[in-house]
DNA sequence: AGGGGATATTAC
DNA sequence: TAATATCCCCTA
């Protein structure tokens, strides 16, 4: 039609590039606004981008923008954002949008309470139940309609019956914001000398207004967090929305106690259990600038912020940072990134950086801040090995005589212990006595885990369980299955046996009844109503108990086994996360540390407590590791019930082999990698010392190789550093 | 023939 | 991604 446009709309789906649509000319689209446009047989939100519109789609096949959103536009930073994420990650940019998009509903504008006031005289008939509104209606004073009902105790009828009897009138109040303004001002926190002049230099930082990156790198209980919210607290001065990433927001209560403790009221939260209404509040809070602080999980990368000035990724090394389903990412180098392309500050705080970021601040690209004194007096446990060759517990037991001896002396002091095993369950293997058959998965390689408590035996990799049978499967024999290896479960059993009287709980992340249970645990935890802490991973992160003295690491080379680049680097900050939980609310404290291997680097940097020792060795060790040559394909992992055309694409690739000699390609059946979820994708995982060159190899193989049916998914492990 | 499951195709 | 089309295998 005459005056109309033809512009780019950005559809969360999985295209590439923009769809071209008619602009009615009244709706005056210009990049960033938010439109409902028509896809296939139904409507979509989409994007309008900066794309110059397809030329080449016929202007009869054009179809019109349905309606534009009365909602802020999304920024040009974040739209950049997305650009750069999909192009790094190899993911479609319809995709990445995808992921700002996630909270439809915070598009409409947010409808006002019902609420209710004093308009006129004492209803003609007055019965208790409406005396009982009245009374609460003393004054001016505006009610919510269902506040007002449930506080007087009845129906919300009887509400509705003095509106229409003219007694009250119907007002609106506005909706309750996604979260109260954070004053910086309203509780300086006292800090010591090494922690003023870190966050001096943050607040500089801020204050800066430019791109920057520092690594916080302290010593647990060293106060990390009282440092960075100092930043955050500039950020507001500064007139600017913060980001605090976090890498499991649903659990860590303490960390929004103490923001509230600094600010005077919690910051937003955004992670997975925050219910659909709340996600919408900060979606439209975080793009009209209302919400100023947002602390969440990786998602909250992708919240349209209108006004973003820093982000901290908190605990950066952790892992829950990576996204290994759809758009491959790591939110802690993307945060880096959206820091790059906005201009504004990312801080990186970790007790036990990552070797990545360790790198890049000594190669200067990062600047690097050290706390290296324990806050509030709190001590460093004296950490001892105890090498299980040469003091072996009991047979069938698991608890080595000397940590068992201070566990007694532990409970007789009245304080608190904590057990540390990184495996879930009752045992990890199970076996016939007579014929010597294993419980094997039946679609991984791995054995069956013993869960006694569920009765059941379940493959901790693709989650199949089977019921434990009473006869072995393979020869009829009963009673001749016997549990090999320790457990969580089973050193529960072992320490109830040992230590009767004590008030033992066992940890796990499959303990049944959720977060809510989770947090009760660490609340009667930390109120002493337990004696002795059993517990996986779960225990390592970020939770804080105040009364524990002694820590016992069970089996502390259960990570090194792996073969993958990172287990040194893994199990060296498990080790040092699990042994910091004690003593940081001062006084002595011990850890123990039971090994194998007591002279392996890990193990020695972890009882001298040198971090130092561990960092530069990692990095001389993967400076001269034998990294494949650039290029080199590391493997093709293919999953599915797709096998055979997965064996003809390995094969395709064998076939250009020879072409390229610094190519090796591995099929299905030798990929050193382990299966990957999501059905007839194929994926190429790829190591390659410098990403840059990696990148564009990768874009012009891609390029030149027809992709399967199916599509071709290639996830790039590495830095984005030296794209900046 | 026709149902059900898996896989392929398409959307401006 | 989500909706729809297509293919394949099975039973009847």
């Amino acid at each position: 039609m005459a005056g109309d446009r033809v512009i780019s709309v950005m559809v969360p789906v999985a295209v590439e590039a923009p769809y071209t649509y008619r602009a009615p000319a009244e709706f005056d689209l210009r990049p960033g606004d938010i439109v409902a446009v028509p896809l296939g047989p139904r409507d979509v939100i989409g994007v309008v981008w900066d794309d110059p519109p397809d030329p080449t789609i016929g202007h009869n096949r054009l179809r019109p923008v349905a309606a534009k959103y009365d909602a802020p536009p999304v920024p040009e930073a974040v739209r950049r954002f997305v650009d750069w994420v999909a192009n790094y990650t190899l993911a479609q940019r319809g995709m990445v949008l995808r992921m700002v998009l996630r909270a439809p509903g915070g598009l409409a504008p947010e409808n006002p309470i019902a609420g209710v006031r004093r308009a006129g005289a004492d209803p003609e008939r007055m019965t208790a139940a409406r005396k009982r509104v009245l009374d609460l209606l003393d004054g001016d004073l505006a009610w919510s309609k269902s506040g007002l009902a449930a506080a007087a105790g009845v129906s919300s009828s009887v509400v509705q019956g003095l509106v229409d009897g003219g007694v009250l009138e119907l007002i609106e109040i506005p909706a309750r914001p996604a979260a109260l303004p954070p004053d910086p001002d309203f509780a300086e926190t006292v800090l010591n000398i090494e922690q003023a002049e870190a966050a001096d230099h943050l607040r500089k930082a801020v204050e800066a207004n430019a791109y920057s990156v520092t690594l916080l790198d302290g010593v647990t209980g060293s106060g990390k967090t009282e440092v960075y919210l100092e930043a955050v607290a500039a950020a507001l001065k500064a007139g600017k929305q913060a980001l605090v990433l976090v890498p499991e927001i649903g659990l860590t209560t303490d960390f929004l106690d103490r923001f509230a403790l600094r600010f005077g009221c919690r910051p937003a939260e955004w992670h997975s259990e925050v219910p659909p209404r709340m996600r919408e509040k900060v979606w439209r809070g975080v793009a009209t600038g209302e919400v100023r602080v947002v602390a969440g999980a990786r998602s909250s990368l992708f919240l349209p912020f209108a006004e973003l000035g820093l982000i901290v990724v908190d605990e950066e090394h952790d892992l829950a940072y990576k996204q290994e389903d759809r758009v491959f990412y790591n939110a802690r180098d993307m945060a880096v990134v959206r820091g790059h392309l906005a201009g504004f500050p990312v801080v990186l705080s970790s007790a036990t950086p990552s070797v990545e970021s360790r790198v890049n601040a000594d190669a200067g690209r990062y600047r690097r801040i050290v706390l290296t004194d324990r806050y509030r007096a709190a001590k460093l446990p004296e950490i001892t090995a105890i090498g299980m060759r040469g003091n072996p517990p009991e047979r069938g037991r698991f608890i080595a005589p000397g940590l068992v001896a201070a566990i007694g002396e532990t409970l007789a002091a009245k304080e608190q212990a904590l057990l540390f095993l990184n495996r879930r369950g009752y045992a990890p293997l199970t076996l016939c006595r007579h014929c010597g058959h294993r419980f094997h998965c039946p679609n991984c390689s791995t054995w069956l885990v013993e869960h006694r408590f569920r009765g059941i035996l379940m493959c901790h990799h693709c989650g199949h369980t089977e019921p434990r049978p009473e006869a072995c499967p393979a020869c009829g024999e009963e009673n001749s299955l016997v549990a090999c290896g320790p457990g969580v479960e089973r050193l529960g059993e072992e320490v109830r046996e040992r230590f009767p009287e004590a008030r033992v709980i066992v940890m796990s992340s499959d303990i049944l009844g959720g977060v809510k249970r989770l947090r009760m645990e660490l609340q009667s935890i930390a109120k002493g109503e337990v004696d002795i802490v059993i517990g996986t991973q779960l225990v390592a992160k970020g939770h804080n108990f105040p009364l524990l003295t002694l820590v016992g690491v069970v089996d502390g080379d259960l990570g090194l086994a792996r073969g993958d680049m990172r287990a040194a680097e893994r199990t060296f900050q498990l080790l040092s996360q699990v042994t910091g939980r004690a003593g940081r609310s001062g006084g002595a404290s011990r850890a123990f540390l039971q090994t194998f291997a007591p002279e392996h680097p890990v193990m020695r940097a972890i009882v001298a407590g040198d971090r130092e020792a561990f960092y530069s060795r990692e990095i001389a060790e993967r400076r001269d590791a034998q990294l494949p040559p650039f290029g080199r394909l590391a493997g093709i992992v293919v999953s599915g019930p797709d096998r055979p055309s997965a064996q003809s694409y390995a094969n395709a690739f064998r076939r250009a082999a020879p072409e390229r000699p610094d190519i090796a390609v591995l099929g299905p059946a030798e990929a050193p990698l382990a299966v990957i979820r999501g059905r007839s994708r194929f994926r190429l995982l790829v190591q390659a010392p410098r990403s840059a060159d990696l990148q564009s190899w990768l874009r012009a193989w891609l390029a030149a190789a027809p992709a399967p049916r199916g599509g071709v998914r290639v996830q790039v492990d590495v830095d984005p550093q030296s794209f900046l």
